[in-house]
DNA sequence: AAAAAGTACTAAAACGGTTTAGTTTTTTTA
DNA sequence: TAAAAAAACTAAACCGTTTTAGTACTTTTT
């Protein structure tokens, strides 16, 4: 490709052999007794010709690339990109590259992705997974390699996972909008229901709500497919606030939904907390900014981030440890998009 | 680190040669002459060892990583991950990865990562450079390596680059603001000031404001420190407003210091468009669900990643090649953050 | 003066693939 | 029936490092 000088090519103009050059630059030449003057010659002409050593032929020599896979289902998605960055900066601090991979929630394309980062000879890989089947971490830990679920995790075997009580949080939020006088609860998740995290909240409203003395008929649950979340929020609010019982406080299940409830409220011109009272999961920016703020579940990035990185680097450093599963509390942020009823 | 089973691996368990089991994998077998039968056992074999390739020791030997880097100052900043999201699509389709670093504006950081990104043969990679210095990009050329700027041009060289028309899209922005009836109209930049981007919106603000009668000691430019844009931003707008002549409109100058604006308006309570006059340069989701919406600059982003991949690739599979320029133009969506006085 | 120790280096293997240039055996052709 | 062609395979080089196990020479020790 371009015109690159190796070590090869260094030893051979200095008429020494390879292994010299190879330990001088990599500073064991003292240790090693290559003599001051030689060292000097070696560093001058690297230097002259910019040798660059190719980290390809070390990784494979060294079987080792000092790179860290992450797979999520949608980088743009800013909970997922505040992530990446965190993840980054942890990463980095260890001399640690990152690869980010977006699956758009299918499984055979994350399938791929983790095929390939595994034949990449990725170091390990941090995944939130949107698979339901098991086999592929069931396989990675035949092999021992290394890898960190973060924010979904899969019952049935036991791995690294760091996430969140996402039960408990959801119970609490809506049990929150019932304790303002709210009955009317509509939830909205986003396929895939089946991801942990989902689930889970899913559950929360349902217990939350049951645990009221809302039944079953009184549950309002609706189910947003991932990859038309605009139109169908829309079509969705419409019918919740249309029906015989018209809904009086919505619960969205992630901060894409939120968005799109927002925009579908202000083309409805749906007012809040007046016609309904609204509260996301996951918080952004943009619920800082809205008219009224959102009241919203805010979940502890950078102290997930830094424990997947931990454990994953941990795990890369001296493979065959246990299992580790951190389950961290995540806050419900009160601001006013719910009033008292 | 992990057990992993190697074409030798395979060739040993089967006595045949380490070539015949390459060229079976690859799909080269009937063209290389090889039995049916021989193929058949070797594909079995693979499948039921879990044969994986080791894609460094290919990229070694071949000399390709298939994998593109993509350097921006913030992935967690809206504008870049969407962008990555749209790079990383436009390149999963032709079977290369994407690595994203972050620089957070630090030159040297991204001289360091760009160095690494070399050393490491990725194929090629995309920059929003922070740099003054040309330096790692001439060295870039003279190597003849395959690299697209994006978003942030450097004058002085000729390199492939994409991006649009910041001059223009913020001189017609303030014309916009000066059309409606503003007068004291204000610009907020980030540091640092050097890149491009951020140079010709500069301009752009001023030539407008000089094209209307408005002389420099009319003009206001305040420059935010991109480390601590939140406080900066708020003291700056206080200091705006109570000024002998307090603004009425102002421009912020990326969606970063057009976020921290909206917040700084909320605490300060400030009421857009009454009390000021507001566009930003990026638009983002946030900008339609405040109250008002916001008036903001929309760069095509997809359009941008779709040229940026395709000359990177096209210079991949054929170095050497012209460099190209191309500048699109961004359109501003007046939506409700400027009223006409 | 022979053995031991120290100094300054190097040849070659190894990592796991791909590719070039064969080789051997069988079948076809003249 | 010998030469040519086809079929089915392989040895070894190569990519650019790192590392192991040396070598050759000089100096010190006993």
């Amino acid at each position: 490709m371009s015109s690159t000088v190796t070590l090869g090519d260094l030893a051979l103009t200095l008429g020494v052999s390879k292994t010299l050059i190879s330990l001088v630059l990599n500073n064991k030449g003292t240790t090693y007794g290559i003599s001051q003057a030689t060292q000097k010659k070696v560093f001058k002409l690297a230097k002259k010709l910019n040798y660059q050593p190719n980290l390809v032929a070390r990784g494979l020599r060294e079987g080792k690339t000092n790179t860290v896979g992450l797979v999520v289902s949608d980088i743009a998605n800013p909970f997922y990109s505040k992530m990446a960055r965190h993840i980054e900066d942890f990463l980095s601090a260890k001399d640690y590259h990152l690869v980010i991979c977006s699956t758009d929630e299918e499984p055979e394309r994350e399938h791929k992705i983790i095929k390939l980062m595994r034949e990449k000879q990725f170091d390990g890989i941090i995944v939130s997974t949107s698979q339901r089947k098991t086999g592929d971490f069931k396989q990675l830990m035949r092999e021992k390699y290394p890898f960190v679920l973060i924010d979904r995790k899969i019952k049935s075997i036991k791995t690294n996972f760091i996430g969140i009580n996402n039960f408990q949080a959801t119970y609490q939020a809506v049990k929150y909008l019932i304790g303002e006088g709210y009955s009317q609860i509509a939830a909205m998740a986003v396929s895939p229901v089946y991801v942990s995290s989902i689930k889970e909240r899913i559950k929360g409203y349902r217990h939350a709500m049951a645990d009221s003395g809302f039944d079953l008929t009184q549950q309002r649950l609706v189910e947003i497919p991932f990859d038309k979340v605009k139109t169908a929020v829309k079509t969705e609010i419409q019918k919740l606030i249309q029906s015989p019982h018209p809904v009086n406080a919505l619960f969205a299940i992630n901060n894409n939904i939120a968005v799109a409830c927002l925009e579908a409220f202000r083309e409805l011109q749906i007012a809040l907390p007046k016609d309904i009272a609204f509260i996301a999961f996951d918080d952004i920016d943009a619920f800082r900014l809205t008219t009224p703020t959102v009241t919203a579940i805010d979940q502890p990035l950078e102290e997930i981030c830094q424990h997947a990185v931990d454990i994953l680097l941990n795990e890369i450093a001296r493979p065959r440890r246990a299992k580790k599963e951190i389950i961290l509390s995540p806050s419900l942020i009160i601001r006013q998009s719910v009033k008292k009823l």
